[in-house]
DNA sequence: TAGATTGTTAATCGATTAACAATC
DNA sequence: TAGATTGTTAATCGATTAACAATC
């Protein structure tokens, strides 16, 4: 199998959280197409590219389809289980931790950090909270590869650098810093503060 | 001006996010390659089709760069303000209404909604908070053109068929759920599931 | 000047679209 | 069958890379 490229590796990533939801039994490219803006020819070659010829004339059993793409992309499926932390405890930090976003997902969170100590110790939860220092010892242990960050701006790259330092894999980037890693480490941004500035452009384009 | 294509436009919004907290008077295309990890040659390119001609030998002065992909974008700088609402006051919207995350941005949260009256009754806020129900009338009244969408997910179309129906221009989406909208109308998912499982599909490729 | 970086062009590379035979 | 959709090919379109003269 030839590596599928980066924009129809997204495309499938967002088709497999589309059908993690979808409650019938088929689906066709042109409902995908409906529910995701993407055309649907785009749509079917994607799936031809993820090696996946199960459609037949009446649309792809969704339940195969998503296996598919989780298998041909190496997408945790439910059942399984990868670990995540949660780097900085503040208001947003603390609301991500007890908001139970990972629930019913392969993705869970085991350990928080803050450079406060007053916070690791004010807050609970189901897991460990920790003072900062204790990244680069409790992230190997816990066999952590991904982060949540969600500390202040001003701390946002100093504490993406402990992480990468802890040896984590992929960070998801809450802050509105844009922060500097090296390649082996992913990093997805999902500030709000970005996400309403690529809309603002898309609307204006 | 031709217009630019959307990977350019993409990448210029991450630069004037990065540029917005730069410290330095210049900066080169090799500095921001490394900030980024975008090819320097692509940086330079973005930087033209953006039709800033400004830069000499020893890089580009960081704020002139900034306010030129800030007009050719037309994202909107410090001191003008666009509204925003959050619809889904639980655990996580309660957060993010609480945490300051657009101060200091051109951003600014006018109205709360959630559809559980005891909800809007408990929290505070330094705006106003509504059952849902009022969504159609606070939104256009308010001028409010963007959302952020942090309910539960099996609420999640719904409360964004509601506001589409209000006439908001962009959906910052918190949930896990693949929204359907017409393409007048902006979604950017920001949804954690979805960043780990775009991490995860980039390290297996 | 010497060294470094920009701005742009041309070449390459990759992604999207159109179209349609094959399939159910 | 009739109608609809898939899977794939070829054509188009757009984006990235390489290279380097111009500039400071």
């Amino acid at each position: 199998m030839e590596k599928i490229p980066e924009a129809s590796r997204r495309r499938l990533t967002l088709l497999a959280a589309l059908l993690a939801s979808y409650k019938e039994e088929k689906i066709t490219s042109i409902q995908m197409q409906r529910m995701t803006g993407i055309d649907r020819a785009l749509i079917r070659k994607d799936i031809s590219l993820a090696g996946f010829k199960g459609g037949v004339s009446n649309g792809y059993k969704a339940s195969d389809l998503l296996d598919a793409i989780r298998g041909v992309l190496k997408l945790p499926a439910p059942g399984q289980k990868r670990f995540c932390c949660i780097a900085g405890l503040g208001k947003l930090g603390a609301a991500l931790m007890q908001c139970g976003i990972f629930d019913e997902t392969p993705f869970k969170i085991v350990a928080g950090f803050d450079s406060r100590v007053n916070r690791t110790e004010v807050l609970s939860a189901d897991f460990p909270l920790y003072p900062a220092a204790k990244m680069e010892t409790v992230i190997p242990e816990s066999k952590i590869d991904f982060a949540i960050l969600a500390v202040e701006n001003d701390q946002a790259q100093l504490m993406a650098d402990r992480l990468v330092k802890s040896g984590v894999k992929g960070i998801v980037n809450f802050t509105s810093e844009i922060l500097e890693a090296p390649k082996s480490v992913v990093v997805e941004n999902v500030s709000p503060l970005l996400a309403l500035n690529n809309i603002v452009a898309e609307i204006n384009s």
